[in-house]
DNA sequence: AATGAATGAGCCTTCATTCAT
DNA sequence: GATGAATGAAGGCTCATTCAT
C-alpha cells in the first residue's frame, strides 16, 4: 500500500541519518543503513539508486522541511529582533530535535563532491537568502545600521549559529543549544545596532 | 640526508593537501597523492603509516603553524579591537595563502572519525582558547560589555570567520577574503560593545 | 482453467525466446522475460522452477516440435535428393519463421552447462540420427557413394545448414535463407555423389 | 621486467581460456581465473580493465594467431585440393592443440553481446574471406565448378569444419579430429567438383 | 631509500528467488 | 492463481597497503 512505501522510504532515510552521523558518509556501509532500517541490503536499492542518492535525498527532504518551518516562523515576526530570535530558536530546536541530522549536516554540508553540492546548494542558498532578507528589511525599517554589509552580516548570523551547533554536536555535554539563545541574540543585536 | 627526508615529507603533505582539497579525504586515492608528490605509492608509507596519518599530521603541522603565527600577531596588539582585527586578518591571509588547506580544513575538520578528532582537537581548542582569552581580556580591560557570554562570543568570532572562509572557498569568485575585514570587525565591535 | 494455464506457459516461453535472443541467456534478467510476457516476476515461478528450467523446456518443446515436423516432411520423400532438400527447406523455413528461436539456438546450443547439455542432447541427437539415416539409406539405395563416412557427412549437412543460419542471424541483411536452398543442395549432391 | 609482464598477461589469458572452457564466460568468476593463473584477483585488473576485456583480448590474440598460421600454410599450396586440405588440417591441429580455446570459441563466438561481436568479427571475417578466396581461385583455375555459389561454399567449408570441432569438443571421445581429414576432404572435393 | 607490481579484504550493487497479500 | 516488494547471497571491481627488487 502507498503508506507503507512512503513509511519505508522514510525509515531508510532515518537509518541513513543515524548511520552517517555515527561514522560519516563515506566510511558508512550500505549494509549498516540496512541493518538500522531493519531491511535487507537490496531493499535500499528499491528506494534509492545509489548510496550517494540517499545522502542527496536526505538533504533535499530534511533541509526543505527545515526551510519551510523557518519561513513560517518568520512570518509572524514584527521586527528584526524577533526575526533573529526566531531564526536562532528554530535552528536550535530543529537541530536539538534531530541531533543526528545536525551531525550529518555539519560534516557533509562541506563535501567537495559536486553532485552533493548541487543538491545542497538549493535549500542552503534559500536559507542564506532568507537571512539576508531579514537584514535587508532591518535596514529599511531602520532597525539595522545602514553601514552593515548584508553578506557579511549573513555570514555572521549563519556562521555563529552553525558553529554553536557544531560545538554542541561535538562536545557531548548535556548542555542544550537553546540555553544560549539570549546571549547570541544580544551579540547580534549589538553587531547590527538594533534598538533595545 | 636529513634535509632531503624532511623535504620529501613536506612534499607529500603538500600533495595531500592539494589532493584532499580536490576530492575530499575519503574519496582521495593514495596513488593520487603519490602522483602529485612525484613519488611512488610505496614511498608514502616510508613517511606515514597510513592514509589517515597523513591527514592527522597535516592538521597537526599546519594548524600548529597557524596558531603559532596567530599568537605572535596578537602579542603586539594593545587593545581588543586591534586583537580582533589581527585574528581576522591573520586567519584570512593564512587561508588566502593556502587555499587548498582552507578547503581541507573546512571539510575535514568536522569528521566524526575519532582518531582524527583527537588529533585536530588540540590545535583547534588552542585557537578557541586564544579567542576566548581575547574576549576575557576585553572584559577586564572594559573594552567588552561584561554581560557578554565568552563561549558564545568565541562561537560568533570563530563561526563568522570560518563561514566567510567557507563561502570564499565554495564560491570561486575572484573576491578576496581580506576585503571584508573592516565590515566584519565593525560587526564584532558592535556585538561586543567595543568603544570606537 | 487448463487452457489458460497452457496459454500462459507458452506466453512465458515465447517471451523467454525473445529475451534470450536479444541479450543471451546469462545476461538476461528474469524480470525482462516477465515484462515481455506481461506477467509478474513471481508468476514465472509458478510455471518454471528456475531460469535455467525455462531454457531447458524451451529447447525441449521447440526442438521437439521441430524434429516432429522434420520427420513428417521426410516421410513423403522418395529419394535422397528429395530428402536432403526437405531437410534444408524445413530447417530454413522453421528458422525464418522463428528468428528469435534461431538466435537462441545458435548461441545457447553450445553452452558447457551440463544440465542444459543433457536437455538439449536428446532432440539434437535425434536430429543427427535422422540426418544420418538419410545418408545411410542413400548408400543402400545407391544414391550415395559407399565410401562416404556417415558421421562426417552428417557433420557437413548439419554444419552447413547451421552455419548458413548463423550467418543469416548475425548479418541482419534482408536476404532470406531459402534463397540458398538450391545452391546448397547442389553442394550436398556433389559431396555425396548423388545421381542427377 | 618487460618479459615478466608479458608472461603474466599470457598466463592470465591462458587461465581465462581454461576457466571459460570449463563453465562458460558468464558463469565464470574472475576469482576462478585468478586462482588458475596463480595471481590475486586484483592483479587481473592490472592487465585487463574488465572481465569482458579478457574475453575480447583472448579472441583478438588467439584468432589473430590462428589466421596468421592458416595464411602461411596456404601460401605453399599449389591447387584447390591442397588448399582445402591445408585449411582442414590447420584448423583441426590448432584446435586439437588448444582444446580449451576450441571450446570457448565454439560457444562464445555466437554471443549476441555487441562489444564481443565487434572484436570477433575482424579475425572471423578474415577467415571467411580466406576460404572464399580459395573457392574463387579454384573457379578461376578451373578446379571448381563455375556454378558454385562462393558464399554458400564457404558456409559449407567453415560450417562442416566447425561442426566437426564442436562434435569433438562435446563428445569427449578419444577420437582425434585429424582422423576425419580425408573423409571431409573427399566430401568437399565432390561438392565443388574438384578433379581427382 | 625508493619503487610500483602485487595483494586481497572489503563493498556497492545486482538479480534470481521467495512469500505475504 | 497472481502479484511485486522484499530478500540476501554472490560477484566484479577498487584501493590501501605490502614487499621483492
Amino acid at each position: 500500500m502507498a503508506v507503507s512505501r512512503e513509511d519505508k522510504y522514510q525509515k531508510i532515510l532515518d537509518a541513513a541519518v543515524e548511520a552517517f552521523a555515527e561514522v560519516g558518509y563515506h566510511p558508512c556501509q550500505v549494509s549498516k543503513i540496512a541493518r538500522i532500517a531493519g531491511v535487507a541490503d537490496g531493499t535500499i536499492y528499491l528506494y534509492f539508486k545509489s548510496k550517494e542518492e540517499i545522502l542527496i535525498r536526505l538533504f533535499e527532504e530534511r533541509m526543505g522541511d527545515f526551510i519551510q518551518r523557518m519561513r513560517s516562523e518568520l512570518e509572524v515576526c514584527r521586527n528584526t529582533r524577533m526575526r533573529l530570535k526566531a531564526i536562532i530558536q528554530t535552528h536550535f530546536s530543529y537541530m536539538e530535535g534531530n541531533r543526528s541530522l545536525a551531525i550529518v549536516t555539519q560534516v557533509e554540508l562541506r563535501q567537495p563532491n559536486l553532485n552533493l553540492r548541487a543538491a545542497i546548494s538549493g535549500p542552503l542558498k534559500e536559507y542564506f537568502r532568507l537571512i539576508e532578507e531579514v537584514v535587508q528589511a532591518g535596514i529599511q525599517e531602520k532597525d539595522v545600521r545602514p553601514s552593515v554589509n548584508i553578506r557579511v552580516a549573513r555570514q555572521m548570523i549563519f556562521g555563529t549559529i552553525d558553529e554553536a551547533t557544531t560545538d554542541w554536536v561535538l562536545t557531548r555535554s548535556g548542555r542544550t543549544l537553546s540555553k544560549d539563545l539570549e546571549g547570541m541574540l544580544e551579540l547580534f543585536a549589538g553587531a547590527l545596532g538594533l534598538p533595545d
